[in-house]
RNA sequence: GCCCUGGUGGUGAAAUUGGUAGACACGCAGGACUUAAAAUCCUGUGAUCAUUGCGAUCGUGCGGGUUCAAGUCCCGCCUGGGGCACCA
């Protein structure tokens, strides 16, 4: 009899939908496992076959859990709102809801398809306003709390008005930490605060509230009139179509996950993660002992607060350092410094935090003029402003010890400042001219007055003690860790219930009141204004009494921070979940997912999880208590660069160039090519794609962003550079004989692409020049119009990149089984490799097998005989074998393992019910479709999935004899079988009687033999 | 740049965590069956040398070190991948 593995597959699938097989339920006697899976965002592209890599394996162990005797949870929903259905609305006028839905079905077809045992009654969507509306409410929740540093705990903003109400704010104004509202927080009284008016208080309430608004920086793109990801960003363009993005300051929505921090970090250590994760957790909270210091500034009121974590430098400092974004930079820049700071922060603003921190090669900065005070001495400091300090990290000022930072150094080096050394290694003197800064956390205290002598310990604690002693620092504790921006200029989001009255108080809906339902909108074009396209919809926006809503919505983490509370009870309408259900399942047994979510959703939902259970919402204080992370299976993407150049009557031209030309030039990207159109070549020894003009015409018309790119191959030019900032272009030319035109020639590219803008006359003459210089240098090009070289780069799979491999066909053609068991089989589940199918034959080869050994001469026969003793032990080794291994998550391991055990048997032509019927428990988690096919065959009634796991006898595997490799001095040299029992003793004397030892031993004595029982026999010449 | 992670045959990988490197597969080569192909089955397959057999030497990204013994532990490099706060 034929496997016909789709008819049995497609057969099994509908029997146990209809039968809700794989239904957890809320009450049981049984041991609760709850199994998850990271949310998938349904992408327009389908579910790709790097989604099952950790859907398979989270599958397995919940079967195997279930085999047993758990009762599981083990549910799949949808993260569904976000960007890329928001974009495509716009590309095509589809609404997102209805792109969303079909996306989900596809999703829902797919993994049906692959046969996970989900317990689909349970599926939640994040866009669904059931679901959203605990979003919501869990976000008015955070709105209406504050955060008690004394008792570390979520308390009602209502008992801190009462506070405010009796002692006004005092011992209270330092609850807060993190953001910049807080900086404008003064003292206050009982009085003061009954005094204020709604704004006022609605102010101070912000201060302290777990969801606040303050002010923050967006990626602002004027063509394009919308905000923009920073992932839509590409080298300070944006990334369609290479416009220039302008930073921009906006009031957004915050949580105050810093409150958290110090939770966050100490209960990762009760976590079963690997400690990768847990270090990338740490790393991103990134905690500092230090201080914080005060700087006074010459003829002027204002101070300086820098945070450090080596006050033991203090007498080190020569320059001060403020980020461009700092608000005092306007009160500290002198008359004569003003046209300089002004141009610098102008430049520095506009580049991301990212690469500001990226790029330690360039070093930039300007004098503000403004001198602060010495803490301690009383000397003068010059106060600088650089971009390498960041507004968001501790008080956004440093004070600069070049002797002892490295970044600090470079600074000091580039603008000529001096570098004071202030510590010297405990066994050494630093050099004259000191060559690099010496950043070690140890040695002595030199030129520092009272410090001098002590070493670096002893010194950071005599530092602040001083400090505090003269009132100009104190001992602080800082967090790298910031707080969430909650807020996105998005329609295709969760939308805050939130009004802002006119008064100027801010207050949310009433639960009651919730959901606020997204309205409806079939224009989603950005407004041209920072802001969501919600502000369109101003009916909606302005309520009758004059407030107004919020416009913003929530960001993708907002749902996907609880959902895995939902699937505990997905209908309810009273709560986001009962407190029964809530208590039964307690917290995620195991979360299976990508480490790529480490810092993001992994961080946020553990705080919205301690949130909720200050408020005794949930009965846990963390939510995962098993985190495995799945590798992620790769695609191949084909990736070239792209000119795209602006015409004498303004229209744009894009074109392809060979990859291996070093080139900038204009708006230079680079850009995804979907694979299956292009070639694979081999050129000088290197793997490239390959595209010709034909296939290119051919994927543009499927992949619109491709847009009317032609090819071309540039000859004799290597290489045009623009500068960083994106005002000034300056084209470079290696071959400037050639064209006859001088080294550098400016052309300022951000105006060439946006031809309304009014330009000044400079400006238009440098248009005028680099269009000619253009043109000059195209007519020179020999211009290849055939074929382009594309790279060839291993990356993660997704829509964008145009290198998705989806499932689907593999299941027709192979069968799910064959596609979960060669998932498998690919490697380790944690570690990421480039998806190829080049074993999948094998796999099914071996179920093919499988399925054969029930089926002798053509048909099901099973024979009732007693196993002999190499059947036993073959069973006996796989159900071990793969119980240790699942229970490892060494999957890999299993389907070999499966495999040796199917060759075995299939070598004596085993077909014996008490060894094969076993191995159908052991197999359904892998291929349950086959599993449950052959074990109703053979005469079963119930579902394979509910049988107990077997359990192995030691007895069967037991050898009479072992091997022993015997080696001399490390190295192999042969072998000798001696009885599995015999002691060390015995074995060297076997194995010095051996012949062979005397051959190998060429007369001479050993010094040493090693003999390790049942492992290796090692003998020392 | 910073944090995390990987690198073993032509390919995916395995190695009881310091004890025979390459299990299990893919691919390839040869053979059987077949008019033929597919499917299936058998044999071989790290490299180099030796091939009449015995065999020998090298070999886990590179360079050092620890050890009777290193893919595994330590130090220093090279390199692929993921993340870096608005992709999800």
């Amino acid at each position: 009899m034929e496997y016909n593995f789709n008819e049995i597959e497609a057969r099994w699938r509908k029997q146990w939908e209809a039968d809700k097989t794989f239904a957890a339920q809320n009450h049981s006697d049984k041991p609760k496992y709850y199994v998850l899976d990271m949310f998938p965002y349904p992408s327009g592209a389908g579910l790709h076959v790097g989604h099952p890599l950790g859907y398979i394996a989270s599958d397995i162990m919940a079967r195997f859990k279930r085999h047993q005797g758990h009762n599981v949870l083990h549910p799949m929903g949808f993260d569904a709102f976000g960007l890329p259905a928001e974009q495509y609305a716009i590309q095509t006028g589809r609404h997102p809801a209805d792109t969303t839905a079909e996306n989900i079905a596809r999703y829902i077809d797919q993994l049906k398809n692959i046969g996970f045992a989900y317990d689909w009654d349970r599926q939640v969507n994040t866009s669904d306003p059931s679901y959203y509306r605990w979003t919501q409410w869990i976000f008015v929740k955070l709105f209406n709390h504050w955060y008690d540093k004394d008792i570390q705990k979520a308390r009602p903003i209502s008992e801190l008005i009462s506070i405010f109400e009796k002692q006004g704010n005092a011992g209270y104004d330092s609850m807060t930490i993190s953001g910049n509202v807080e900086q404008n927080l003064k003292s206050f009284s009982a009085e003061d605060w009954k005094a204020f008016t709604p704004k006022e208080k609605s102010e101070v309430l912000m201060c302290y509230r777990l969801a606040y608004q303050d002010f923050a920086w967006v990626n602002w793109c004027e063509a394009l009139g919308t905000v923009l990801a920073n992932d839509e960003v590409k080298d300070g363009v944006s990334e369609r179509g290479g416009h220039p993005v302008e930073r921009k300051q906006l009031a957004q929505w915050f949580l105050r996950i810093t409150m958290y921090a110090e939770r966050l970090l100490k209960d990762l250590d009760t976590l079963d993660w690997s400690d990768s994760m847990k270090e990338m957790q740490r790393h991103w909270i990134g905690k500092s002992e230090g201080a914080k210091m005060r700087f006074g500034v010459q003829d002027k009121g204002a101070v300086i607060e820098v945070f450090t974590t080596r006050p033991d430098t203090i007498f080190g400092v020569s320059f001060v350092v403020l980020a461009p974004e700092s608000e005092l930079v306007a009160e500290l820049t002198t008359e004569e410094q003003k046209s300089e700071v002004e141009a610098y922060v102008q430049q520095a603003k506009n580049r991301s935090e990212r690469e500001r921190q990226m790029d330690v090669k360039t070093v930039s900065g300007v004098f503000t003029g403004s001198y602060a005070v010495h803490p301690f001495s009383g000397e003068p400091i010059p106060i600088w402003i650089g971009d390498y300090v960041l507004a968001g990290y501790g008080t956004g000022a440093v004070m600069g010890v070049p002797a002892h930072d490295e970044r600090d150094f470079r600074f000091a080096k580039h603008f000529n400042l001096p570098i004071v050394p202030v510590v010297k290694p405990t066994d050494a003197e630093l050099s004259e001219v000191l060559e690099d800064a010496f950043s070690a956390k140890e040695g002595v205290c030199i030129n520092s007055d009272f410090l001098n002598g002590l070493t670096v310990k002893a010194a950071i604690t005599r530092a602040i003690e001083e400090a505090e002693k003269r009132g100009i620092g104190e001992r602080e504790i800082n967090y790298r860790l910031r707080d969430a921006n909650f807020s996105r200029q998005r329609y295709w989001g969760e939308p805050f219930p939130v009004i802002h009255r006119a008064d100027g108080s801010v207050e949310t809906l009433k639960e009651e009141e919730l959901p606020l339902e997204l309205p409806a909108m079939d224009d989603f074009k950005p407004t041209g204004r920072p802001e969501s396209p919600l502000a369109k919809l101003t009916e909606w926006v302005n309520l009758p009494d004059g407030s107004r809503r919020e416009t913003d919505t929530m960001p993708g983490f907002a749902g996907s921070s609880w959902y895995f509370l939902r699937y505990m009870d997905p209908e309810n309408n009273g709560e986001f979940a009962s407190k029964e259900a809530l208590n039964y399942w307690q917290d995620v047994d195991l979360y299976i997912g990508g480490t790529e979510h480490a810092v993001g959703h992994l961080l946020y939902s553990r705080f919205w999880h301690k949130f909720l259970y200050d408020l005794g919402y949930v009965p846990t204080v963390e939510p995962f208590k098993k985190l495995v992370n799945q590798g992620m299976i790769q695609g191949m993407s084909a990736k070239a660069k792209i000119v795209k150049i602006v015409n004498s009557d303004f229209t744009t031209e894009s074109y392809i160039v060979n990859s291996d030309i070093n080139f900038d030039f204009f708006h230079n990207y680079i850009i995804n090519f979907p694979i299956e159109y292009c070639n694979r070549e081999t050129i000088q020894n290197k793997e490239y794609f390959t595209i010709t003009t034909e296939d290119l015409n051919l994927a543009s018309k499927i992949y619109p962003q491709l847009g009317n790119l032609k090819i071309i191959d540039l000859e004799g030019l290597n290489k045009i550079i623009f500068n960083q900032n994106n005002v000034l272009n300056s084209i470079r030319m290696a071959n400037s004989d050639r064209m006859n035109k001088p080294e550098w020639i400016p052309a300022p590219v951000t105006n060439l692409n946006l031809p309304n803008q009014s330009n000044n006359a400079t400006t238009n003459n440098n248009i005028q020049s680099s269009k000619e210089i253009l043109s000059e240098i195209l007519n020179s090009y020999k211009v290849h119009e055939n074929k382009a070289i594309l790279t060839i780069e291993v990356e993660k799979m997704s829509k964008s990149k145009l290198n998705v491999v989806n499932p689907d066909d593999l299941c027709v053609k192979y069968g799910a089984d064959t596609l979960r068991m060669y998932e498998m089989f690919l490697g380790p589940v944690e570690q990421s490799k480039p998806w190829n199918t080049n074993g999948i034959e094998g796999v099914h080869r071996f179920l093919k097998r499988f399925w054969n050994l029930f089926h002798a001469g053509g048909t099901f026969t099973l024979s009732e005989e007693a196993a002999d003793k190499k059947e036993l032990k073959a069973l006996h080794t796989a159900i071990k074998k793969i119980s240790i291994d699942t229970e490892n998550f060494s999957f890999n391991t299993c389907v070999s393992h499966f495999m040796i055990c199917c060759n075995e048997l299939t070598e004596v032509k085993c077909n014996k019910r008490s060894v094969l019927e076993p191995l159908l428990v052991l197999l359904s988690p892998f291929a349950p479709h086959i599993a449950e096919e052959l074990w109703h065959k053979a005469g079963h009634s119930g579902s394979v999935s509910v049988q107990a796991w077997p359990v192995h006898n030691e007895a069967f595997l037991e050898e009479d004899s072992f091997s022993y490799p015997v080696s001399f001095n490390g190295k192999m040299r042969f072998q000798m079988e001696l009885p599995s029992t015999l002691d060390p003793k015995s074995v060297e004397e076997a194995v010095m009687a051996d012949e062979r030892t005397a051959k190998w031993l060429e007369g001479k004595s050993p010094k040493k033999v090693i003999v390790v029982p049942k492992k290796i026999v090692n003998i020392v010449i």
